[in-house]
DNA sequence: GTGGTCTAGACCACG
DNA sequence: GTGGTCTAGACCACC
């Protein structure tokens, strides 16, 4: 399990490490019954603090991708692939939906917005080679 | 010069409105030497706090968009138009940008991605039919 | 809206001033459109840190019986009553259920569970006139 | 002996091993005299952390419900029937008036809180048939 | 070792 | 003024 953890830049910290693990789920990357890195581990790893590690792991809690297993850790559940693959694609939709919105608030024509998208989808494809 | 201000939302409110008045100028709907509304004015029409009209205001006025006319208001700059067209285009790109990112960290396909963007796109166009 | 908060015993403290929020809800002396105290403002009448009194009401939130309003407060909704009152019966089902099955689990008859049950419900009723 | 431990939820498992021993010996089915089942054996069959069943036991020991024998193991202890049968009632009673507290501070009618307990009363007791 | 709760206090964005 | 996030570190129950 890889996290990615921009401390500055506007998206809190714990709802990214809530995605990375959401992703990670969907994927396939993170097994069912497996346990996810204690707070601790996590912290240490992440550099940043306990706290701000089981905030994000309460949440995930929540969405029922896992489940805490006292003096053990935290597991991931049964349900928690096909919730995370749903909630990885609304994720994503609310994201693009909202983007494309403010695109066609702005007033650009649907052509300019178009390839404003293309230049943008062809550069991250490019990233992922 | 129509306002659409949503309460809620993660958008502030004074994000909001310096993204309309720059819509407005680029599309050509607020003219070069015309004056916004007054601070009060819009504060009263839109139900939100003068403060965040003020503020929004001090950001298109940092920005060149509009000067201050003592007594009169706020005027549009002869340089607003071009301006307006160069930071809606930003704006939009960096938007879309952002959200094609995301989707390309969550591990979806490119296929599927550029499958919700076509669902997205269309969704968009149709609505402005 | 008063609370009375235990701050020993084994319930947190946080998920007290949910329950009695939603119960205040429920019972209708928490009116719709209404703002809850402030963090500040219960955090220091309750004599509890500030955050314990935020992880409630982002609780609150979660469950959709307050919305934040920037700037202003923490909103009662729309949907509140409704939410809340079926809140309060699952909750108070739930603490009945459970200690009528720890009763039954433990092998007394059930006319023995009943007497309990009479002495303790006449005793809860004694103590409200 | 049969023990149900449910390893979720909020209830302690070294508790739940706790309750279910006395509750075996009040009812008649844990004989004075006998031994209860060694730690390693418990904890195998319940699939159980070793450590959690020793601190059941340490409890069992305090409360005077069984007795370490050297070599043999915790033999259930001659005053162990009429303090279990207490220990019981006492667990009981006080689970009930802790839930039916909470109902009457959840502001439900006693009507309502009557019927509650109605509804699952029967529902307990259809269980037992 | 694990997660859960709480206090303490800083900093920030928003209105 | 409001809530939101983060760091810091304590204490606890449980396994």
């Amino acid at each position: 399990m890889l996290f990615s953890i921009h401390a500055d830049g506007p998206v809190p910290i714990y709802e990214q490490i809530v995605a990375q693990v959401i992703y990670g789920v969907a994927a396939g990357a993170v097994k069912v019954g497996s346990f996810i890195p204690s707070v601790r581990e996590l912290a240490e790893q992440l550099l940043v603090h306990p706290n701000t590690v089981a905030r994000a792991y309460q949440d995930l809690e929540r969405l029922g991708v896992v489940t805490p297993r006292r003096g053990r850790g935290m597991e991931v559940t049964s349900q928690a692939p096909t919730a995370c693959r749903s909630k990885r694609r609304d994720l994503v939709r609310r994201r693009i939906r909202d983007a494309l919105r403010e695109a066609a608030a702005s007033a650009l024509t649907p052509d300019e917005i178009r390839n404003l998208v293309d230049e943008e989808l062809t550069a991250v494809n490019g990233k992922r080679r």
